[in-house]
DNA sequence: TTGAAAGCGATACCAC
DNA sequence: GTGGTATCGCTTTCAA
């Protein structure tokens, strides 16, 4: 805008010369105010100012201080959809929050399934560390990530006892919902999950770990889990669930009790339920996973993780080494905790 | 793990050494894989392995290409809240998938409010443009930016006409709301809002300017919009929304129509009214803003605006220059539309 | 094909 | 307080 051919972007070299000082002096300006008098400071500012110059550079200084400032948070596009997952925001939150105390920020990446591109933006992502989001095991970003020789943290799979993990126990956990439901006295069961079972591969362990849950306390009733119905939203997502949620509740023999693998998928569930004019807890009982917001409002009883928590270890994993060479063992398991509410009730007979 | 006192981090120069070629070698073996023939190349991956160097440094690469392969999203952290917002999501995606196809990331910088370490945050960011994403007009986030001279994008407030600005005419879609209940014979209005009035100052020029339609609309009918009541959530969130609804559903002249300015809002309030055995459309009439998934399963009548579009034009103005320099407009402004469900209805007499 | 030289833009360290 | 020097790690002409 009425610049003139700005022949060239200003650097730091330039506003010394202008000035007459080193260059030294003029990054000390900016970045140790301490370091010099007030009048030089003043001046070099001023002239800086006058060449147009910036301010220094973010990339170079990066360079320099061996510092990206930020880490890079990688996951798969089913779950831009899980954006919308008050889960995904609680443990984003937490993440930012390490993040920001750091001055570092967070580069969402997203991986498109089977793109080469995406690959490239991992090599070149300029990040101190990357978090492992939803990103299924044999995943080749993996591999990249691997390459590149940063540290890494994965919250989907604990496989790997050399890669940092942060989460919980996805077995006890979906153990605590199925009993509960036991207790009650349900023998009747339906499970509703996200991913079609026919693609739960070793990529999803969590997922695969929850539903070893349910059926191993469902098993250990004497029920054959080949009998409970099993049916996928195809996504996380309420609406999605709903819709799927016709195939547990349009059946001939009704389970009295639904096990959700996420609070989204359940609230789905309930949705239907309402559509029909089934009582929950009554006729229904409906366990969640997650305790989000949204659970509270509706009195689903469920599994509460620690989201933001979760957000906060992986961050600290990321951006502080002592916290990940000494102290912290490689794993992190968090607390769960099941949450009665309304939802769930005794048997009808 | 037993890798021995790595003196030191393997680079370009160590590899070209043990392979016995140059640095430009190496560097082509990895980023041209053309230029230089298969068996070299092989060895000097070979020897790559062998001396645990993990390819080219993201920065140096960065710095030197001049790209930093990431755009900037700043927010203040009122918004991290609004993540949990559809609309935030579909226009998170829409921004994500522009990046992407430019190999890019999407960089999250959180605002926290009076916050000096997010200032150096946003000095630091390594990026090639940002988006303001509900930043206050005012904030000091914004001197910074402007400083260092990359280009920049606002979501939020048209009133410069020398920053770039994708959005919409807010005053006219309000119009298109508050021009429908007054059509259906509505008189009685009440409004409700998530930042509390008095707090609305410059800085939130999209919502003054939102309810500013809503304003010309009534008082164009011969009200008095002073008598209106208008209710603050104090966040965009449902829960609060409908605990704020209270003002507006339990006093003594009830309105019987509600604007909300997000459809979040509204959402909470409709649940206020099933809590009180309120008709929505009936008893009263309710609309939204946004037309979020959400809304269309709740029947909500509501605004409609391109969340998605909005980010891709956002992604390509910052990722694009010549998108940005020639053809489009510095402000861009999407249509919006009424879409009319089933939570409005004629005024009950 | 391959390589030498010249940066990209800045900061750390250590004298002065 | 101030400045010189050496790097940070890589890519890019351009010549061999």
């Amino acid at each position: 805008m009425g610049q003139g051919p700005r022949t060239r972007r200003a650097t730091l070299q330039t506003v010394a010369d202008e000035v007459g000082v080193s260059r030294t002096t003029v990054s000390n300006a900016y970045s140790r105010p301490d370091q010099l008098n007030r009048d030089l400071r003043e001046r070099i500012l001023e002239a800086a100012r006058r060449l147009g110059y910036a301010g220094p550079d973010a990339t170079a200084r990066s360079l320099r201080r061996g510092k990206a400032g930020a880490i890079g948070l990688l996951f798969t596009e089913t779950l831009s959809y899980a954006f919308a997952d008050p889960y995904s925001v609680g443990f984003l939150r937490g993440v930012a929050e390490v993040a920001e105390s750091h001055g570092s920020g967070l580069l969402l990446i997203p991986l498109r399934p089977g793109d080469e591109e995406s690959e490239t933006t991992v090599r070149d992502a300029v990040v101190d560390g990357f978090c492992l989001y939803c990103v299924p095991f044999g995943h080749r970003a993996r591999r990249v990530i691997e390459a590149r020789g940063l540290p890494f943290v994965t919250t989907d799979d604990p496989g790997d006892p050399a890669v940092p993990y942060v989460g919980i126990d996805e077995r006890a956990s979906a153990r605590l919902a199925a009993d509960h439901l036991v207790r009650l006295g349900h023998r009747r069961f339906g499970v509703i999950i996200d991913i079609a079972a026919e693609q739960l591969t070793d990529a999803y362990a969590d997922l695969r770990q929850r539903l070893g849950g349910y059926r191993e306390v469902i098993e250990e009733v004497g029920l054959d889990w080949s009998r409970v119905p099993v049916v996928a939203a195809g996504r996380n997502d309420r609406g999605a669930a709903a819709q799927a949620a016709a195939d547990l509740l349009d059946i001939a023999d009704r389970p009295t009790a639904v096990l959700a693998v996420s609070d989204v998928l359940a609230l789905g569930v309930l949705d239907a339920m309402e559509q029909r004019g089934l009582a929950a807890g009554r006729e229904i009982s409906v366990v969640g996973f997650d305790d989000v917001p949204e659970a509270a409002r509706a009195r689903l009883t469920t599994v509460h993780q620690p989201m933001e928590e979760r957000g906060r270890r992986v961050g600290r994993l990321l951006l502080e080494p002592a916290a990940a060479h000494e102290g912290a063992p490689r794993h992190q398991v968090l607390p769960t905790e099941l949450v009665v509410r309304a939802t769930t009730g005794p048997a009808p007979r």
